[in-house]
DNA sequence: AGTGAGATGGCCT
DNA sequence: GGCCATCTCACTA
């Protein structure tokens, strides 16, 4: 169980969205630590992405974030009642992220059934883990932080990546049908569609 | 199974 | 004032 310097953020979003499948969550949001699995993410690619929240370069306070260097949190309230968990990439010349839309409760009950599904969703994740604006910014590299990522070692074969257009953007033209959502095939807790 | 609408508020033009 | 990187429940059939 090794901590994800930050330097691993610094790499292209899309990669970075790759290789964080199979990653671990530490959430300490809530007094005890919890852990969970990524298991689905999707990349925004910043001012050249019109479905991205800095697209064209706009700078307003909600995105404030996104322009901190690679590794930090982007976390935004959406709909009015739910809030979203991203991780910033690249530098601060280059205000991409990438969404956390799914993770896998750890450890792995043994046996499934449908009420473990508390994070199958970017709103739903952040609602059972108590993820909030209060969680906006943070340095995700770091052990004391109250969300951090680590690798346990786990991997995830290429040929299980699936490579999908994103979910809710249908407003930002062809880019709506770019390949960004990434996520572990077959896995149970992969949000709808 | 599939569709549709409501909740609910900050953000942006 | 309109739009959301969503979720849930009610309704149809």
């Amino acid at each position: 169980m090794s901590i994800i310097p930050q330097d691993f953020y610094f790499e292209d979003t899309a990669s970075v969205a790759k290789s964080l499948l199979g990653k671990t969550l530490h959430i300490k949001t809530t007094g005890k630590e919890q852990l969970a699995r990524i298991v689905e993410v999707e990349a925004y690619l910043g001012i050249k992405d019109p479905a991205c929240h800095t697209f064209g370069g706009r700078q307003t306070p909600r995105v404030k974030s996104m322009y901190l260097s690679g590794g930090h949190s982007y976390v935004y309230l959406i709909y009015g009642m739910y809030n979203c968990l991203n991780i910033v990439t690249r530098t601060e010349e280059h205000p991409e992220a990438i969404l956390i839309r799914a993770v896998e409760p750890l450890p792995l009950a043994a046996t499934f059934n449908k009420s473990m599904l508390v994070s199958n969703g970017p709103g739903k994740l952040c609602r059972h883990y108590g993820i909030t604006k209060e969680h906006d910014g943070v340095a995700l590299w770091r052990k004391n932080s109250p969300l951090y990522l680590s690798d346990d070692g786990f991997k995830v074969p290429k040929s299980q990546i699936a490579a999908k257009p994103r979910v809710g953007v249908d407003y930002a033209g062809e880019a709506a049908q770019w390949p960004l959502r990434f996520y572990i095939a077959d896995n149970k807790f992969v949000s709808k569609k």
